[in-house]
DNA sequence: GGCTGAGAAACTGCATGCACTTTATATGCC
DNA sequence: GGCATATAAAGTGCATGCAGTTTCTCAGCC
């Protein structure tokens, strides 16, 4: 870890600045899911030419953040609901290696730094409920970076705002108290150092979050106007729109 | 999966074709980790910009079989040993999801189409060692495709071809035919349809195959220099080269 | 009034050009 | 000859410009 500072803060790295702004906005519901990225508008906004914006667009895109398509304006990614389904799957399998790793192993340190981290989740209990779905997102990366494995930790925080995106979408009046709970058990129980119970709490943890938010298919906000449509769609004539 | 082609082959998608060639290249040990991409060369070899290279190499890296650093020529990949085993522990669980999903729901042309690609391995078994771990690489992705989750085909994607450069780099002379007979059982179990059996089935031949390659840290064959010294490095002078 | 279609505006796709950085080469010095 | 330094070559970082596509706008028509 002496001259692998690659991933730092490289100077002037533009096309990382953009991404995590945009992240952020997007995982803060600034950006709606549908809201639409112009590059020229980008560019302007950082004061980058629409190159570096629209290379920043495609790391985005790389992420699942944000949809691009051909010749059409990109916009923040509207994930389905089996898509969120199966982010939360593939979440609750990366983040048990997480736990499994760390159960034991974490320094005095580190656990301040999580407790840290819940006491700031409680504070902003009250305040927007993006805020606070962002902090609870955040909880899980820094998990995951403690890890210090660049790709556990890559892939984790991928599908952990992968996952915050969906939960944008479809989650009702974002309730936040279990999970600060929830959060501190997992905290107490990865210094125990009770392997098997961690990874139980996290499997438990993660699942009731999913289940919160994804609950017999609530009512897809943003979502496309075909499918909202769908189940009232009464079959008029075969009119040969989108049959191949 | 009517109107949502967007991850199809769009009119003329030249960073996606240039991703596509590397890639490959880099699987097949065409391009060894440490070789040089310089945006110019691509471009020309391409018949497209610096621009459109540049943005490939973006995405590559992103995926992780590329390495970029500030203005220096990008590079193809060189795994630590540590992240190799790390890939591969993620992946052993990503697969698992996959099988998990896939037994007993597999249709008699999916079998089939499983089958035929074994078979291709098997008559590759003779020819050079990157076709054949490139073939028991594809294995897995079409496997992994036959769940129809985008998210957890593209992970398990990115994770088996990362895998496979690791491999490239560690292993010795490649010994498939065990590989082989395991994808063949597992294409049996996954029929037959007891989810455990072929989860453990799984579990097991990535195990060995990462064994087979990663055994007692052989010598990273193309590793950096500062690495292979380290275990020489007498303490001469602290020379405050990069203390900080 | 509502629909259709032509034209304008807005955007993307991509190549090219220039400034700056790194790397390779040659020169001078000991 | 061996090492440091200057200089050229190669390469990246980024902005800009033009061509082609999509989307918006508004007049014309039923």
């Amino acid at each position: 870890m002496s001259r692998e500072e690659s991933r730092g803060r490289p100077a002037t790295d533009k096309v990382g600045t953009i991404c995590r702004a945009l992240r952020r906005a997007i995982i803060e519901q600034a950006l709606e899911p549908g809201a639409k990225l112009p590059e020229d508008a980008l560019g302007e906004r950082f004061g980058v030419s629409r190159t570096i914006a629209r290379h920043a667009l495609g790391q985005l895109a790389a992420e699942g953040l944000v949809e691009l398509r051909r010749n059409r304006i990109a916009v923040v990614a509207t994930p389905s609901w089996q898509e969120a389904r199966d982010a939360f799957d593939i979440r609750i399998e990366l983040e048990r290696l997480v736990v499994r790793q760390l159960a034991g192993r974490l320094t005095k340190a580190q656990i301040a730094q999580l407790h840290a981290h819940v006491d700031a989740e409680d504070s902003a209990r009250n305040g927007p409920d993006p805020i606070s779905i962002r902090l609870a997102t955040e909880f899980h990366i820094l998990l995951a970076s403690m890890t210090e494995s660049p790709i556990l930790i890559r892939y984790v925080s991928e599908i952990a705002y992968r996952c915050c995106l969906t939960l944008s979408l479809f989650s009702r009046p974002h309730s936040s108290e279990c999970a600060i709970n929830e959060h501190r058990m997992l905290i107490d129980a990865l210094a125990k150092g009770d392997a098997e119970e961690v990874i139980s709490l996290m499997h438990h943890h993660l699942d009731s979050v999913a289940n919160r938010a994804l609950v017999a298919q609530s009512r897809p906000r943003g979502r496309d106007i075909m499918d909202i449509l769908a189940p009232y769609a009464e079959p008029l004539r075969p009119h040969a729109k989108a049959a191949g």
